[in-house]
DNA sequence: AACCCTCACAACCGCATCAAC
DNA sequence: GGTTGATGCGGTTGTGAGGGT
């Protein structure tokens, strides 16, 4: 393995980062912000390359970054849009305020990776989605040259991209679905910075309905995505409630009695009734083989550098 | 107690992209 | 247009903790 251009200078530590590191790194950039990060070593102390700073500044020391176990509507989130976007870990981070690619990357290769499976191939935990059946409403493929920065729908077939061919309208033709609501407070539906700008015109958008009623579910087609009747404030910018409120995880919820904290496997049981092919199945079966509900916990950090966020100026 | 195995996660590496020259 | 350096991203590895035998 070789190293960066920026690694070449003699005296470059590698491995984990000690306390007093973390401090000098957060005490530079709090006073002067990072500008250039190549420099940031030089001006901050530290025996580290620039490259190194800016990983542990953004997957670590940053101010607002989230700790601790993913809620359910996040691990929804992550899976859902894991399956419109594949392992674009960055892309899936922008829709998590607080959490990193890095975090969610290891979140899915530990864990969500062994709970899911995709819909009619058995226990298969591929993580690479598969639209292969995905059919596009010839309304809609007036512009799928915007598609390419799509990769997974740019690269699927367009099994209907005639446009005279009405012969799979909706509701029969499957496509990403990409929401889902719960009283839990997640409120996510369209993406009008990244995902709609990646489809260019395609309103890729549904709407789970938020009242938690299953018939109100299974009324809605996941297809009137592409009828911007179901507007929903824009995820990141919009988007305040995100996660459960305080005491609503999962099965954990003390309100569970009380309101329709959504189960794990609600998703996999409608997607399935849907048969949507580029959807991912909770696989119920393996997660009680694997352990049930408990979800792995964000533990802190090993390098001591705990105290680094617990330190971290509050005036930022 | 010692060893082995598994797992989570921090960190590194290579590559792609972009901007400046 | 080519080169170079900086940055961002995804894949992969290394490390340490914890559990099992």
């Amino acid at each position: 393995m070789g190293h960066h251009s920026c690694c070449n200078q003699q005296k470059v530590k590698r491995g984990l980062w000690s306390p007093e590191e973390d401090e000098k790194l957060i005490k530079y950039i709090t006073t002067h912000g990072y500008g250039c990060w190549s420099e940031v070593p030089d001006k901050a102390g530290l025996q580290r390359c620039g490259k190194s700073c800016r990983l542990r500044w953004i997957n670590y020391l940053r101010p607002d970054i989230r700790r601790g176990r993913f809620s359910p509507e996040e691990e929804k989130l992550i899976i859902s849009l894991h399956a419109v976007v594949g392992n674009r870990w960055a892309h899936i981070a922008s829709h998590l305020p607080g959490r990193t690619d890095n975090e969610i990357k290891n979140y899915w290769n530990s864990w969500i990776k062994k709970k899911i499976r995709k819909p009619n191939t058995g226990t298969s935990t591929s993580s690479i989605p598969q639209y292969s059946n995905i059919q596009i409403p010839p309304t809609l493929t007036q512009d799928f040259n915007s598609l390419t920065q799509f990769e997974p729908l740019a690269n699927q077939t367009m099994t209907n991209s005639n446009p005279n061919d009405n012969s799979s309208i909706f509701p029969s033709s499957p496509i990403p679905l990409f929401m889902f609501e719960s009283e839990c407070g997640v409120t996510m539906a369209k993406d009008d910075h990244e995902l709609v700008a990646d489809v260019g015109n395609l309103n890729l958008v549904d709407i789970w309905n938020t009242n938690g009623n299953q018939n109100d579910h299974q009324a809605l087609s996941p297809l009137s995505s592409f009828v911007d009747h179901n507007y929903l404030p824009p995820l990141v910018d919009g988007m305040v409630t995100m996660g459960p409120p305080p005491g609503c995880i999962g099965e954990d919820c003390e309100a569970s009695g009380s309101h329709d904290c959504f189960e794990k496997n609600e998703l996999s049981e409608w997607v399935e009734a849907q048969q949507y092919p580029g959807f991912y199945i909770w696989d119920q079966g393996l997660q009680d083989q694997i352990g049930g509900d408990d979800l792995p916990v964000s533990t802190p950090p090993k390098s001591n550098t705990d105290t680094s966020v617990d330190t971290f100026p509050s005036s930022l």
